[in-house]
DNA sequence: CTCTAAAGTGACCATGTGGTCATTTATGGT
DNA sequence: ACCATAAATGACCACATGGTCACTTTAGAG
């Protein structure tokens, strides 16, 4: 597990592109290409760990997946672990379904404007693949703390920041009669993780809808 | 990864005596050394998996915790998955907290109940071991159902089951409005993944109290 | 078309690891 | 003491895999 920290003497573009984004005009293959090289090798990354997890998943066979050699992956990242980290940053880091931004409509119950707003993306998880990436994160987070990292500061915190201020908001208003939600907004979420966590490790054979489960949790803390 | 079939000539009685469990009256060492030393393998493994994970994990590592030769480990168990499994159902299917099996008391109310047994158990996960074996679950559960299998047996869904019992009975005191306990008892649980999730994976730097957590979410579905 | 820099390649290397087995050590019976 | 048998050992092997680098291909500039 040495890591030499020799450069080549003529740097490679890609590598420095991909990390600056600058483009540069000189000769040779169009930058663009780089761009859509990336892309391709992210793409086939986030396939390959969903599918294998980290230690399961072997540069080879991402590189195969993404129709590259080997040699090419390194052009873009600088280790397996790099490369893992850039992919579970760029999908965290998307342009989300931020439900955080929609703003509560005047008169509009705390719970109802919940209803509204979160528990669409919440029913989306499964499908859009987020909690793809949640799995993976609880499968690898202990071995590799940037992952958790990265997840908290991506999605996990902010969407805990909006219950909780959603829950002290309502708790203002006479509309939450304790204050066990603005203390704990993770118990809003927890469905989501018994949910996932059902679905995926324990019984495959008898799904529960993490949806209705978010939903079922709503309803209690916010009765209609 | 070809696993050969092959047996030796002379078969090895350690091997045997794991595996029934029935002594032989000849010479040689005693057999009771083999269940000593079964013990001390599987007591390393579940430290190693702990700690590492199943691909984490090395026989070799495996073996020097247990102060063991490598050679030894596959004379209990023929392969490294075996040893996992092994150990997994080891705990799983241990003498553990039965709380489900306390009665509840006459006049006592089902929330009541579950504060009293259930609530303590809870508190305890952390403390004895039982969050981190239900961490490797999550971890590698994707990868090997068995896992998910085992612990669905030994212990989710008997406490599922128990649930959803004591919520049909609150429900038919009335001390539950509505019957989303009934329908998803995964809701009083989830807190618990929840928390060892944040705990764990997430956030090691704020640990929240999963104790706590399950409390919080057990007073809101059965008020005090 | 030619030249050149960048992108891409894949054989190769070093290392680590699951699994084997001939040999050695321990122990109870005689 | 000696034997027979089971338990334990650790050098060894085959192989997978992360990472490298000298070389080939691509394509824009002149």
């Amino acid at each position: 597990m040495v890591t030499l920290e020799s450069r080549r003497k003529i740097p490679r573009k890609a590598a420095i592109v991909a990390k600056t984004g600058l483009p540069s005009r000189t000769r040779g293959p169009s930058p663009k290409k780089t761009a859509r090289t990336r892309n391709a090798i992210v793409r086939a990354a986030v396939d390959e760990f969903l599918e294998r997890g980290f230690a399961g998943s072997t540069m080879a066979g991402l590189a195969e997946r993404a129709r590259l050699a080997k040699g090419t992956l390194y052009l873009y990242f600088q280790t397996k672990e790099a490369l893992f980290s850039g992919v579970v940053r760029d999908i965290v880091s998307n342009p989300l379904s931020d439900s955080e931004s929609q703003p509560i409509l005047p008169g509009e119950r705390v719970g109802d404007y919940l209803r509204r707003t979160l528990l669409p993306v919440m029913r989306q998880m499964e499908k859009t693949g987020r909690a793809s990436i949640a799995r993976v994160v609880m499968a690898e987070g202990a071995q590799f703390p940037f992952l958790g990292d990265v997840y908290r500061e991506g999605a996990y915190e902010p969407l805990l920041a909006h219950i909780r201020s959603c829950a002290r908001l309502a708790l203002s208003r006479g509309e939450l009669k304790d204050d066990a939600l603005a203390r704990y907004p993770h118990l809003l979420v927890a469905p989501l993780w018994g949910g996932i966590i059902h679905n995926a490790m324990i019984d495959q054979r008898h799904p529960v809808d993490v949806g209705d489960l978010f939903e079922a949790q709503l309803n209690t803390y916010f009765p209609k």
